[in-house]
DNA sequence: ATTGAAAATGAATATTATTATCATTAGAGA
DNA sequence: TCTCTAATGATAATAATATTCATTTTCAAT
């Protein structure tokens, strides 16, 4: 789904919920469209003020709440205190393994997992809605860096 | 290990770190050996004022995370924004699924997962030494009142 | 095009969990 | 007992996020 597709099904949602478009709403719902990284607040507010300066904290916060409301976002915490998000990836869900060096990102999906841990839920009486995947090591990077040191 | 044999290595611990053993930690740190929940600071704070009503909130904060440093407690976060700690479980590590209805908490283990954790991580040039992996959903008993609503 | 009710904005303030500061107290080796 | 150093608890500081509120903007009805 490209930019223009989700801003008519934010556009959608929107109107079903009597909610107004405002230009600040559509710039950083734009923005964040056009984002293919895992983004904070901070970060976007930065990108978004590049071109309209005046718009604020609270309306950055307010629009990506509503962008993950409508599930046109995905919120994560990576355990850096800050919440990030990002787009809704075309493959369906996946986790993501964070480099504890240079904390940079790889996603994967795992189907053998999910039916492990709805296996290992079911037998304990718990049937599984969502989960948090991540795990935490060194990139290939780091990790040659490492045996340099 | 029980909370007698956890004291001594917190004492081994703290000597080898010229930190002192006081009253108010000693006490904080049994409480908490005590527990068999996933504890929040908060609650840990109420049940050790029940006898000692003059421990600071400070003290709690920084025995727990002396505990975590010392390798004698685990920090865990589930996503309601405040950290819990609980007590190692002799069976080595293991992962959590929470009720999404009525928080209620179970553990499980499972080593298929983790292999293929590292295997899927390897793909991506990671390699694993941690991991974070929580499953969301109803329990037993949330499942049927569901149902019967 | 005008109007008016409802929603959105941005600045400022509040909240919440956690951490730091600092004057005072207490532990433990000499 | 002295004395040095760590620990304590009250309080203030931080940092991310949420809320408040006066003002502005949107948009459906006129
Ligand atoms: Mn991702
Ligand atoms: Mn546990
Ligand atoms: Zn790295
Ligand atoms: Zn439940």
């Amino acid at each position: 789904m490209n930019p223009a597709n989700k801003m008519e099904q934010l556009s959608a949602y929107m109107s079903g919920k009597g909610l107004k478009s405002t230009s600040q709403r559509d710039y950083i719902a734009d923005t964040f469209f056009r984002t293919n990284t895992h983004i904070s607040l901070e970060e976007l507010l930065g990108k978004v003020r590049r071109k309209h300066k005046g718009i604020g904290y609270a309306t950055v916060y307010r629009t990506m709440k509503l962008l993950s409301e409508s599930g046109l976002a995905l919120s994560r915490q990576f355990g850096d205190g800050q919440t990030r998000y990002e787009n809704l990836p075309a493959d369906g869900h996946h986790d993501h393994i964070i480099c504890i060096k240079c904390s940079k990102i790889a996603e994967f999906h795992n189907p053998k997992i999910e039916a492990l841990q709805s296996e290992a839920a079911k037998k304990l009486g718990y049937t599984v809605v969502n989960h948090k995947m991540e795990l935490y090591g060194y990139c290939a990077d780091c990790a040659v860096k490492d045996r340099e040191a």
